[in-house]
DNA sequence: ATGGTTGGTGCCCAA
């Protein structure tokens, strides 16, 4: 099984970005966010044309997550739920076969100790219990997205410059570190990968051309589901087509039917 | 250098 997350800043401009990368990776889960879509825009029609299912959650000019599946999905849902009251819509979960699958937009917590910083960790915080639940109930488990949180200081470009910012904060971190410890794996890392490897590059003067980037969308997985993770990559060609999402997709295989 | 670029909305906000 084939699956990847992209954030696509825009499904209405990024539409025929994500058409053409579909049709050449042929992944058999796709997950999307910051749709920027209300449920009735949503392109379900053009993707059924294209053989894949979409379920998706979205609200008008920002945030929205969608997942295009080439099996239908089961049990679809979504928010954060258990009493954590959130109308932004950043998490759709759905199950494929055995596997049960969450797409997250985590919140990005603009500055340091600002009001939405703090939503940042209080979202953090409540989605670790989620996730736990949803463990003990399915032991094949994937989390992928946008965690907007850099794990570690190779995920960074620049770690000194960057150091104590939102998106590397120790307790973005930590929050981060609490999903690992349940415990997640960060699939990227079970493999050798090559150095300097980014999934979002900001738009603003030459940091792309420069790989001035961060790895901030990321794919957890369950202890069994990791051990039967086969390859990890990111695509960074999308990056350099015209008008182009400011992030990639993010790709890895499993040995699941 | 607290900069600048993109997308969605509507005469700024979010990232």
């Amino acid at each position: 099984m084939k699956v990847a997350t992209w954030n696509v800043n825009s499904l209405r401009v990024r539409l025929p970005h994500v058409l053409k990368w579909l049709e050449r990776e042929q992944p058999d889960l796709l997950a999307l966010q910051e749709t920027k879509l209300r449920d009735e825009e949503f392109p379900a029609d053009t993707f059924a044309d294209r053989g894949y299912s979409a379920t998706f959650s979205g609200q008008a000019g920002y945030n929205g997550v969608a997942i295009l599946s080439r099996q239908p999905p089961q049990d679809v849902a979504h928010g954060i739920g258990a009493g954590f009251a959130d109308e932004q819509r950043r998490v759709l979960a759905a199950t494929f076969g055995g596997l049960r699958f969450y797409c997250l937009y985590v919140p990005n917590g603009d500055r340091v100790d600002s009001d939405k910083y703090r939503y940042k960790l209080e979202w953090l915080a409540a989605l670790r219990e989620l996730l736990a639940a949803e463990l003990e109930r399915h032991p094949l488990l994937l989390v992928v997205g946008d965690f907007n949180v850099a794990p570690e200081d190779r995920d960074v470009y620049d770690p000194r410059a960057w150091a104590g910012k939102v998106l590397c904060s120790p307790k973005e971190r930590a929050a981060l570190g609490t999903l690992l410890a349940l415990p997640t794996h960060d699939v990227f890392r079970l493999f050798q990968q090559p150095e300097k490897t980014y999934s979002w590059w900001d738009y603003r003067g030459i940091a792309f051309r420069r790989n001035w980037g961060l790895r901030i969308d990321l794919m957890l997985a369950s202890s069994q589901l990791s051990q039967m993770c086969q390859t990890c990559r990111i695509d960074k060609e999308p990056r350099g087509w015209e008008r182009p999402s400011d992030h990639v997709p993010v790709i890895a295989e499993f040995a699941l039917a």
